[in-house]
DNA sequence: CAGGTCGGTCCGGATATCCAACGCAGTAGG
DNA sequence: CCTACTGCGTTGGATATCCGGACCGACCTG
């Protein structure tokens, strides 16, 4: 593959974003922990989802508790990184309920008795995040929005991290 | 594949689950939104690339606007419903730069002035929504946390969809 | 002992991905 | 006119991944 932006959201796609690790997020948070049960509520192949599992517990993201020994069983927890994940799946579920399904298969209560809906708010000031409400500075050279150039080009408005607008 | 759990998170995912597809929504997001400029910050095959934005249209998470014709060129424009999968790469991206990523390859500030930490919120009481703050109910007989049951086990306890704390 | 559960691994065939090369339409320069 | 170059793909063939099902060892249950 030649070479692409450097970026987190790729970073992070390598650990979740493989076909069913999201899913394996997903029962997990349902409670669900056993190899068996994942393979019959998730659908996936026996052998992908125990590669899935090992990936996910060797980057951190869960980890191999023994529930018992003789016969020696783990199941798979959520770590404190695993868990910030949660979010994630949520948002996922949200818009497949509005833009996808039908009638919504599970629904959610937040603690404060409303049923849930997830909004992405700013830690700072508190109010959603939304299209156009936000800048990005590229910290790295020729990665700003218009793409890797040829290192040496018009030799002006080089050198400092460009910025753009999202929406 | 066996039947599995119906889901709208498993919906999503068959819309942008597959390998690039969220990097080519950070890419349209970035203002990135021609398929040479793509192929180029991605680093992904030019033919996955094209099935990859095929399929973006086709599900209204993308739409394509001609921009010249003569040569005929269009460019691709993220939809309303694509515009709300921005919360999803914002948590992805955080998590990235949290547990993966050295040095985040790009920063951003929210319209309020600070550097933007997104957050999940309850729309209803605006508190973060965290594990163990909610309640999933099951829509659908047999697919609780349970997992598919044989259809008419222990007579009891059924029928009435069932729920559990997510965690 | 026979049968069942649990957590996998292994196998051969189907599918998806990858990469380089090509096509095609138009534009720019000479 | 001829050549070169750009933008956006498509095509072909090698490679990687996924798939379903069979199989396995360790254990428990009757």
């Amino acid at each position: 593959m030649a070479e692409a932006r450097p970026c987190s959201i790729a970073d992070a796609l390598a650990i979740v974003g493989e076909k069913y690790s999201l899913l394996v997020l997903r029962e997990v948070f349902f409670g669900v922990r056993r190899f068996e049960a994942m393979v019959r509520n998730i659908g996936a192949p026996r052998d992908i989802l125990a590669a899935r599992l090992r990936r996910l517990v060797e980057a951190g993201v869960l980890e191999k508790v023994a529930y018992s020994r003789r016969p020696l069983r783990h199941e798979y927890r959520p770590t404190a990184a695993g868990l910030e994940l949660q979010g994630v799946l949520h948002l996922l579920r949200q818009w497949g309920d509005r833009h996808l399904t039908g009638t919504p298969p599970v629904v959610f209560d937040h603690a404060c008795g409303a049923p849930l809906e997830a909004v992405v708010t700013c830690a700072s000031c508190g109010r959603p995040v939304e299209p156009g409400s936000q800048t990005a500075h590229f910290q790295v050279e020729g990665w700003g929005m218009g793409g890797r150039r040829p290192a040496d080009e018009t030799a002006e408005a080089q050198s400092s991290p460009s910025q753009a607008v999202l929406g």
